[in-house]
DNA sequence: ACAAAAGTGTCCATTTTTTTGACAGTTTTT
DNA sequence: AAAAACTGTCAAAAAAATGGACACTTTTGT
């Protein structure tokens, strides 16, 4: 199984903070937790995070996920290699929108769902990496069909959709 | 004869499921069934599947298939390799045109012929061995890109190593 | 709310690739 | 051994990619 690192989950509610650490164990090798986001940048900067789950809502009576989306903006400030997911008790369209515009990599709505919780924290940080270039894409498929052809030019062309003096020179320069 | 494997039918319809059940039972291996897709990405996760028959539509009410394309997307997301046969009632063809677009291998409509339905999944499999042509892979790999960069153009030129100009070109060409 | 920054659509001229077609020589098939 | 298929290579024509530019729109930061 694939190593997914350390999770900061910063949720005012001590009950749903345990919950998460319990429905987060099984996924991450560190699960940290914190119930104010107070501490939340002094905490980035002596651990090492790979992906942060918080909550929209801090200030009591408050529900508009405003306070989410400043410190979503300081953590984007301060440190943005670190991918946000945001979690909010309402789902709420243009929050979520402008949650995703300034940088979050997902939104979920409690109640949350476990094994969608966990799938999207694990497609997002699998998507962190980034992706082949073309030419490592081309290259790649080039050898899968030259494989499958047996080293018969003509053929893997054909197969490719591209001429036959064109994989010819693709192969000189693509190693 | 030839082993066809595991086949996954998703359908809401009771009724569909075990006429398709019955259909399918002296082609494939093995015919799994799912009254409704939410469980889908986890079933593909713990059993080993060669096709899937997805239907298009589990919204009650809402017959546009968006459903059906939604799902899709996730299958071709984290299993690209599993090829996905689409049906539904509605003979849609700007709906089978974006199935296809998405990577589904077929599309069939309600009331289907067993014996074509069986020929069609059947040649999908046989079919898997030809790789696809480099102007599918380029495609797919810049949707993904794309996806990546929630649609960000330069970004995803970036990434995929070719210029804007370029990426935007082909964007228009591959549709 | 406003200015700055980033991104988009589009055009152009220049450079690179791809395609077509061809041909002699080599390998494989029958 | 003859036929068929494949290879390496060349040249001209067609197509695509690139870098630069510009006005315009969207997003961001404060």
């Amino acid at each position: 199984m694939q190593n997914y690192g350390t999770i900061l989950v910063v949720d005012d509610n001590e009950a749903i903070l345990t919950a998460l650490k319990y429905c987060l164990a099984g996924t991450f090798e560190r699960v940290l937790t914190l119930t104010s986001p107070d501490r939340l940048l002094a905490q980035l900067e002596q651990e090492e995070v790979n992906i942060i789950l918080l909550d929209m809502n801090f200030t009591l009576g408050v529900n508009n996920g405003q306070d989410g989306l400043v410190w979503l903006q300081a953590i984007r400030k301060h440190h943005p290699e670190i991918p946000v997911v945001l979690i909010t008790a309402y789902a709420d369209v243009s929050l979520a929108v402008r949650g995703l515009k300034r940088g979050a990599s997902d939104f979920i709505t409690k109640p949350w769902d476990n094994d969608e919780l966990v799938r999207k924290l694990k497609d997002v940080l699998d998507a962190a990496d980034d992706l082949a270039t073309l030419d490592e894409v081309e290259a790649e498929h080039i050898r899968r069909a030259l494989d499958r052809c047996h080293g018969n030019l003509t053929k893997a062309a054909e197969m490719l959709g591209i001429s036959r003096q064109t994989l010819y020179n693709k192969m000189k320069h693509l190693q």
